[in-house]
RNA sequence: UGGGGUAUCGCCAAGCGGUAAGGCACUAGUUUUUGGUACUGGCAUUCGGGGGUUCGAAUCCCUCUACCCCAUCCA
């Protein structure tokens, strides 16, 4: 866990502390539909992890509502990916189809209240009926059926009398609610289906909307967390827990942001497409971002959860670099797995003054990775080494072979390069070369000085094994569809050599091929006859970055400008408010301007002013504080009055108190509504003005914090903040913060060290 | 257009009236038989814009702007 919380656990820990629940139970409620994905991922993270912070348990829950879709096999592929990232469910594997009976009978109950109903409208006419969001729905004409007929048609779409479509039963809320998923949502629907489940038994089958609320208050979870496209479905959320007057504690829920990356798509309905259209080979294609695909591609669980953790839970819709993902997997394998060589692209080596062969030891692990393990590595006169790792006409910072430099075989000799052998297409097919006997590895006493080692096989024993290549899946950043996808994101290497070792010894399934990058023995088609293997994730390379950079042209950034909108005017009576306010009250005009084009605001200021004649301070007080009240609440559910905030004016008037207590005097009365002159009595909040008594805590302050008056002399003038608000906490916010500034800056100065005061 | 959300560095993201955290990316350097790793340093005088309140504002108030979600018998 990082160290800041994020707000899903904010709210946790505070249900916790208050005691809203005893027990924190939260559940991942995927609907088996499709093919789980990193995005599923992070909803896992979140819930099974909160549930694993704060001592509680989370419920694995198949939410599987819609028999025409879903399937067991994908309830098979969830609980792989839950199981795969390394999270117990225990007994707790739950089925949203096990709770129709109940569902059945919390409906049947809201019929009773009269607060559901059968409706028999068709489609059309329903959404005709629904309204658009400006104009208020209208209700069905059978919204007026008695609770007597609506129990029995209910009861007679359950036996399966009636045709798909032709009845549903609806909630009775409010055709007219600004939330148009509040208009009489639907809570059942006839589906003569088959339910992979439940079977045959259903003829009717309960909504999201109705059931998932109610699964959550069946299992008892505490925190219902889900993404933010469900924000408007809160309220039925509520409005059926609450109506249904449920024995307590109930769920509530919150919702956060789904993940999405760059380069990649996420949605059920584009991933189908990949695979359907043969784009990728299938839900496990190592390309796909799909938790089947990265388990395939050779992504651990580790690397996986700390992605999620890394990337945070936030409530802003956001698009996650997939630098970030590569990063966590690089940053997983650099300390776990043996590098080993693997020419990808071979050039032939002949070694022309070596002769016979030899048997070099090799540690799998460079010196800062803490883990032990050696292989035999076979040396000869013939080798091979990447063709990138030659270049005949060197670019500037060219580090390896060339016909003038030197380079290290890694873990063997140096050699350096004598013969360039071409064919008659001026392609080189070979490089004749010398080793220095000296510069054996471990051993070197040759002086030459490289530049660097590069990998190599010995022809002789080298094994032969393919090498898939992948790239990301889409050209495009925010890919829309198949017409994005990358034409070069798969490229097989059908001939790569490899040292001997990884196929006969085996040390790991999980290698770094030096110099290139991590790479995964594919569990599928892996074979004695021919090894495979996947590309994770390619090493960091500046080299190449470097490279790419100098042919790269900067493209022109513009900063994006501010179209400012118009104001709305005002009416007569508001401006004659503002002219008010403005001419005779001398109030700045944003001041007036707010309070003019609020009525309550008006009338509450003006009756406030009847009290006090301090026109401005109480503007200051009405404008800001008493407006930020009002946004909630009508005047009429204030707990103070206008007289009061007349008396708080009169206290900051005369500098009884500093504007800095009279807030938290206004907090008081918010809550209590007690006058302010007693609240400033009770709590001795008058405030000090007196330098004799403020000159000690300031001193005390700059001894404690000799680094911060360091850094304020050093020309950090930010830092008088600092100490004014130590200043001001050690008093208990009386005292006078005009009289700190000025003294904290004198004090300050005064610790000027005494050579630069000479 | 009504309602509900969201805006802090290239990308994530802390921050809740008193010194703008952290990670990725980028960048400079040190170490290195991986152009890897590790390490050290640099990367927001400013928080979507404009005003206001305050000794002091990313945080409070007003206002404008941009983006996302909602009118499936999907979830």
């Amino acid at each position: 866990m990082s160290e800041s919380k994020d707000f899903l656990r904010s709210i946790v820990e505070e249900d916790l502390k208050s005691g809203k629940y005893r027990e924190i139970v939260t559940r991942f409620p995927p609907e088996p539909n499709g093919f789980p994905h990193i995005g599923h991922a992070k909803s896992i993270a979140i819930n099974f992890g909160i549930a694993r912070d704060y001592h509680g348990h989370c419920n694995l829950r198949m939410d599987d509502t819609n028999p025409t879709t879903e399937d067991t096999k994908y309830v098979e592929a969830l609980k792989d990916a839950v199981d795969w990232l390394g999270f117990d469910w225990g007994e707790r594997v739950y089925f949203t189809s096990d709770y129709f009976p109940k569902l059945y009978d919390y409906a049947v109950k809201l019929i009773k209240m009269g607060k559901a109903y059968v409706d028999s409208l068709n489609e059309e006419e329903m959404r005709a009926h629904r309204g658009t969001v400006t104009e208020a729905g209208k209700r069905s004409i059978f919204a007026e059926r008695s609770v007597e007929e609506n129990l029995d048609l209910f009861e007679r779409m359950k036996n399966g009398e009636f045709k798909d479509g032709s009845h549903v039963l609806r909630a009775k809320i409010d055709m007219s609610a600004a939330n148009m998923k509040m208009r009489d949502p639907l809570l059942y629907r006839i589906r003569h289906a088959h339910h992979f489940r439940a079977g045959d038994t259903w003829s009717i089958y309960p909504m999201y909307d109705f059931a998932h609320c109610l699964s959550d208050y069946i299992e008892g979870i505490s925190h219902s967390l889900c993404t933010l496209e469900f924000e408007n479905n809160r309220d039925i959320y509520d409005w059926v827990l609450d109506t249904l007057d449920l024995e307590p504690p109930r769920p509530y829920q919150y919702e956060f942001a789904r993940l999405g990356i760059n380069y990649t798509v996420m949605s059920k309905r584009k991933l189908l497409e990949l695979v359907e259209s043969g784009q990728v080979s299938g839900w496990d294609d190592p390309r796909l971002p799909t938790i089947a695909g990265y388990k395939r591609r050779g992504y651990t669980p580790e690397s996986i959860l700390t992605f999620c953790d890394q990337i945070g839970i936030a409530k802003a819709n956001s698009m996650v670099d997939v630098a970030q993902l590569e990063f966590c997997i690089r940053d997983d394998l650099n300390t776990k797995v043996p590098r080993v060589m693997c020419v990808l692209d071979p050039l032939k080596i002949t070694i022309e003054n070596y002769e016979g062969s030899e048997i070099l030891d090799a540690s799998y692990y460079p010196e800062d990775v803490p883990k032990e393990g050696t292989r035999k590595l076979p040396f000869s006169k013939e080798i091979y080494i990447e063709r990138d790792d030659f270049n005949e006409n060197p670019p500037k910072g060219y580090f390896r072979l060339t016909p003038e430099q030197p380079v290290r075989l890694k873990h063997g000799y140096i050699i350096s390069c004598k013969e360039v052998i071409k064919d008659a297409q001026g392609e080189i097919v070979e490089i004749k070369v010398h080793y220095h006997p000296e510069s054996k590895s471990g051993s070197d006493s040759s002086g030459i000085k490289v530049k660097s080692a590069i990998h190599w096989v010995s022809a002789a024993e080298a094994k032969r094994v393919e090498v898939r290549l992948y790239d990301r899946l889409f050209k495009e950043e925010t890919p829309e569809g198949l017409e994005d996808v990358n034409p070069d994101s798969l490229k097989i290497i059908k001939n790569a050599l490899i040292e001997p070792s990884v196929i006969t010894q085996k040390p790991d399934e999980r290698f770094q091929f030096e110099r290139q990058g991590y790479f995964y023995a594919d569990p599928v088609d892996y074979s004695e006859e021919t090894p495979v293997f996947n590309k994770i994730v390619g090493l960091k390379d500046s080299w190449g970055k470097k490279k790419k950079k100098r042919s790269e042209t900067a493209k022109p950034q513009a900063k994006k400008v501010q179209i400012d909108g118009e104001v709305a005017a005002m009416s007569a009576q508001e401006q004659a408010h503002f002219d008010r306010y403005t001419a005779e009250l001398e109030l700045n005009p944003e001041v007036a301007n707010t309070l003019a084009r609020d009525a309550q605001l008006s009338t509450f200021y003006d009756e406030a002013l009847r009290a006090n004649h301090s026109p401005v301070t109480i503007a200051n007080i009405v404008s800001n504080e008493v407006a930020r009240e009002l946004k909630e609440n009508q005047v009429a559910a204030l707990q103070f009055s206008a007289a009061q905030i007349a008396q708080l004016a009169e206290m900051i008037d005369d500098e009884t108190i500093s504007s800095k207590i009279a807030k938290r005097v206004f907090e008081e009365m918010v809550i209590s509504g007690e006058d302010p002159k007693q609240i400033v009595e009770s709590k001795g909040l008058i405030q000090i003005s007196d330098p004799v008594k403020i000159a000690p805590i300031i001193d005390e302050v700059i001894a404690k914090n000799p680094d911060n008056v360091a850094k304020f002399l050093a020309g950090n003038t930010k830092l008088l903040g600092f100490f004014v608000g130590q200043v001001l906490k050690n008093t208990g916010g009386k005292a006078n913060p005009k009289v700190v500034n000025e003294l904290v800056a004198k004090k300050l100065n005064e610790h000027i060290p005494e050579p630069e005061r000479c």
